[in-house]
DNA sequence: TTCATATTAAAACGAACGTTTGAACTTATT
DNA sequence: AATAAGTTCAAACGTTCGTTTTAATATGAA
């Protein structure tokens, strides 16, 4: 009972909604804008989604979870490779999906709008922080414990803040990709290579500081 | 011919505005929410500020400069002292003037929305972001030339985006003081202290890297 | 075809928005 | 006391907001 054309209305709410919330933020985001650019009826919105917050959750997960689930996979991979990784292999786990979903996105707009919806979604008060911190919950634990294995003379506490300062770290480099003295410039495989290793480079020795 | 009552009016709204501003952002954020919370009249945030964003100006201005002002006068101290101070001097001088606000304002909601406000203008679409970006960049220039003679081997580019990352520390720290797992769990002097030692640790290495 | 369901469409709802207006009130100076 | 400037006030402006309602259209199953 469901037309194609159900899905593409969907889909494209989807997709300008993100642009839109990551470019705006919730509350200097409306509805109206967001059905105008993708071209369909604003009933359109709460027939498929009920209001503009459960939009914009479902725009959130629709962006996390695809990191979420890579960077889980990632980590497996390391930790089945090796029975200790060192904290740049971790780190560099943990960076890469985030930086290749930038690369698959185009590089552009469409790329740094994912990163600044996040860094918008951390900065929102609530309910719309929350929604965000869920998605990323069972990815931050399980870094953390990672991390509490390679170094397992730093307290939880510790580790918990400076990764939150990777994750900000992370959100503003792929938030300000492209423009200039930014530390991504362009989205050739090569400059995120290099860029991944820069920040593996910057992120590693502040995890291990005291 | 100017009454008291009027300082007050201004500085209420001021006040008030910085609070919510930096809770729920600008667009969230509405000026019937600030006159009521405020005690005033709907017509004095135009009378005295004329339009809303010219209020935002007016508390990001305010917010801003007393820390800009003290971080350069630190560098200078700095620099008086020692022909060629080390990254660990500098990041300290660059750091300490913000936690030094945070415990000048109480070190409760008030001091973690003077952060939270500088994280908003970051993410915060033109011409909110131009805003804050103006009243740092004479800040960020000078600590960047203090960092270039101190790290010569890094260009220009390499300092900047590194420096740009500890001041998304810097703010999500602030930002975040008070919650579990944070790295600054209360106000007292001592406490700043040692979060300014762990800042400085964590970011040092982090700005040597290559 | 017929019927029920899924989807789209247009119009309207009350509420809240930033801003403007013009009168009332306060204050300092003559 | 009179005057003029500074400041506050209540009310209204037109616009936009998220949401709801009601009807029309398209689609798949019988």
């Amino acid at each position: 009972m469901k037309a194609a054309s159900a899905i593409d209305t969907k889909e494209q709410i989807l997709n300008v909604a993100e642009e839109l919330f990551a470019e705006q933020g919730f509350a200097g985001t409306s509805l109206r804008q967001v059905i105008k650019q993708a071209g369909v009826n604003l009933s359109a919105v709460h027939y498929h989604f009920g209001s503009k917050e459960e939009l914009f959750r479902a725009v959130v997960a629709k962006t996390a979870q695809p990191i979420v689930k890579k960077s889980l996979e990632q980590l497996a991979i390391v930790e089945a490779r090796e029975e200790t990784p060192n904290v740049e292999t971790i780190l560099e786990a943990f960076l890469t999906p985030s930086l290749q979903v930038f690369i698959e996105n185009g590089g552009g707009d469409r790329s740094t709008n994912c990163a600044r919806l996040m860094g918008r979604c951390r900065t929102e008060p609530d309910p719309i922080q929350k929604i965000a911190d869920d998605e990323f919950e069972e990815l931050c634990v399980a870094y953390l414990d990672a991390l509490q294995r390679v170094l397992p003379e730093q307290s939880r506490n510790e580790l918990d803040w400076k990764l939150d300062l990777v994750v900000a770290g992370l959100i503003r480099v792929l938030s300000e990709a492209g423009k200039s003295n930014a530390l991504i410039q362009d989205n050739s495989p090569e400059a995120i290579q290099v860029a991944i290793k820069r920040l593996v480079n910057y992120f590693a020795p502040a995890m291990r500081s005291h």
